[in-house]
RNA sequence: GGCCCGUUGGUCAAGAGGUUAAGACACCGCCCUUUCACGGCGGAAUCAUGGGUUCGAUUCCCGUACGGGUCACCA
């Protein structure tokens, strides 16, 4: 694209088109092309464009737009135009366009650019199994390239099936420019001759998008880098036509690994899966911004409108991003932490309800000891199943190098420690065992750990949990902190 | 295989001819703390490779290797 072409775009208003497939999932590396897509348009007071592309009636299901359309306003990524607000340019449904793009395709075939194809499957088929066997590319061999008219007409009034192509120069460069590749040249004659309208009378995917963007006013095609190859073809349909080249951004894939995508199999490859993996959709969206795109300063923390503050196209990258679900989580640990106690209840709760079924234990205490320690919220269960009953453990967590304990003195520890608590007539509150067992550290001279290691192992049967042994006593209640401190020292005596 | 694109620590990445080559996650150590976590401080760790160009290349050019994409009457 040249300078002036560019400078002409710019002063258009922004338009841009997330254009899924409605497949019944999203994938994330597509959710993430709808972000910056979203994000590019609302960076320069543009529009957001949805438009379904459901052209693929084979691969239909049901219910699947919803997915679309449910997780795009989950999401925060409202469109100003789409199939069910409808906008100046609709329909926004592709199978309802069906009709339009006909009559595109003959203007070009008028102006020499496509042409008639009458080759069946079975010619072609052949074709590429004897370009295949040879090594070569495969591609249509032109064979209708240049029927005469009196054939074109005879055949198309003897009904024989026919596809519309696209006519690609014969020889010769062409160029297009990628916002970041920048200009990419290839050769023509490794285009190949590809269909614009199918046997069935309706477009190819290709055909079909370039005719839609123009028609709706695209500025800036956001998309996935798997049509960086078609781009060329589609810069020579807008030549064609004589239409204005939209800007070009084609993102990188997101990868499970060096080589691999991901994908749905691996079952994280959706933004459902994600959900369903008790993540939050900030932490998500904050996450897959930041793969394959780097924000200026040192901050990587960002709300939607402060994505679109910082947004810089530039800052996209040009190779593949490797998905580090340690990083999402550490991302969503920082925006579980960012939540007010009441929001974190009312996402934990129902985890911790799943733990923990005992009535008497505060739950919302549970909820605040658990909050600074909660990454992702699936793992909540697993942190507080001890409240329920207590674990069958093993003596030998009552050893710690850092505190001194051993079984033996634990042993003594929860001796002591028995009968102060026995003996608490106070409420029984943090702060009054926490006075209690500091004064019985005191009386005993030794060192807090000493104490309340022990106690921590023998109410819950864990070295980490969340809070000490004065919070899960506490939580626990006199009679069965009590219980379980008994049941401590019978397993020690036994022990030893 | 042809064509296109890419390659900075384990991962995401900044960097735009001269930098002690940012930062984040993860890792390690220390501090805080009754554990863990949070928080704070510190550490180890990177320019795929070979040739050029240049006084000087991570940065520019060419080759090689490796990786990705694409070669449908799918989208």
């Amino acid at each position: 694209m040249s300078n002036s072409e560019n400078k002409n775009l710019q002063t258009k208003r922004v338009r841009t088109r997330f254009a899924p497939s409605p497949t019944g999932y999203m994938h994330i590396g597509n959710l993430r092309t709808a972000l910056f897509t979203y994000i590019i348009a609302k960076k320069y007071g543009g529009d957001f464009i949805l438009r379904i592309e459901d052209t693929d009636r084979e691969r239909y299901i049901e219910g699947a737009t919803d997915v679309i359309y449910n997780t795009l306003r989950q999401t925060g990524l409202i469109w100003d135009e789409g199939p069910d607000i409808g906008g100046p340019v609709g329909p926004y449904v592709q199978s309802e366009r069906m009709g339009l793009f006909k009559q595109y395709a003959l203007e070009l075939v008028e102006k020499g650019e496509a042409y008639y194809c009458f080759c069946s499957k079975e010619r072609l088929e052949e074709l590429r199994a004897v370009q295949e066997a040879s090594g070569m590319a495969t591609m249509y061999d032109r064979h209708c390239r240049n029927l005469s008219k009196e054939e074109i007409e005879k055949n198309l009034a003897d009904g024989v099936p026919y596809v519309i192509r696209q006519k690609i120069p014969t020889e010769g460069e062409v160029t297009f420019h990628d916002e970041l590749y920048g200009d990419i040249t290839v050769d023509c004659a490794t285009l190949d001759d590809q269909i614009l309208i199918k046997a069935d009378g309706m477009p190819t995917y290709n055909f079909a998008n370039v005719v839609d963007d123009h028609l709706m006013g695209i500025t800036h095609v956001v998309r996935g880098n798997e049509y960086l190859s078609s781009a060329p073809k589609y810069n020579l349909l807008y030549k064609a036509f004589g239409w204005d080249v939209p800007m070009y951004i084609h993102v990188e894939h997101i990868m499970k690994d060096k080589q691999h995508k991901l994908s749905k199999r691996d079952g994280d490859a959706s933004f459902e899966d994600l959900m369903q993996k008790g993540y939050l959709t900030e932490a998500v969206m904050n996450y897959i911004a930041l793969l394959g795109w780097a924000p200026k300063g040192e901050n990587e923390i960002f709300t939607l409108p402060e994505l679109i503050a910082e947004f810089d196209i530039h800052g996209l990258s040009k190779s593949p991003a490797i998905f580090d679900p340690l990083k999402l989580r550490a991302i969503n640990g920082v925006y579980v932490r960012k939540l007010s106690p009441q929001k974190f209840e009312e996402y934990a709760m129902p985890y911790i309800k799943q733990a923990v079924t005992r009535t008497d234990v505060n739950l919302h205490e549970v909820a605040a000891l658990l909050q600074p320690r909660t990454e992702v919220f699936t793992e909540i269960p697993a942190q507080i199943a001890f409240l329920d009953a207590l674990p069958d453990y093993d003596i030998a967590l009552y050893t710690h190098k850092k505190m001194k304990t051993n079984p033996e003195n634990s042993l003594t520890a929860l001796k002591e420690i028995l009968p102060v608590l026995e003996n608490l007539d106070e409420p029984w509150t943090q702060e009054n065992l926490h006075s209690a067992l500091f004064a019985l550290i005191e009386k005993l001279g030794v060192k807090n750990g000493l104490i309340l290691w022990p106690l921590r192992v023998a109410v819950s049967g864990m070295a980490f949990t969340p809070g000490g042994g004065i919070e899960l006593c506490a939580l626990l209640g006199k009679q069965d902190s009590l219980a379980r401190i008994r049941y401590g020292i019978e397993k020690l005596s036994a022990g030893a």
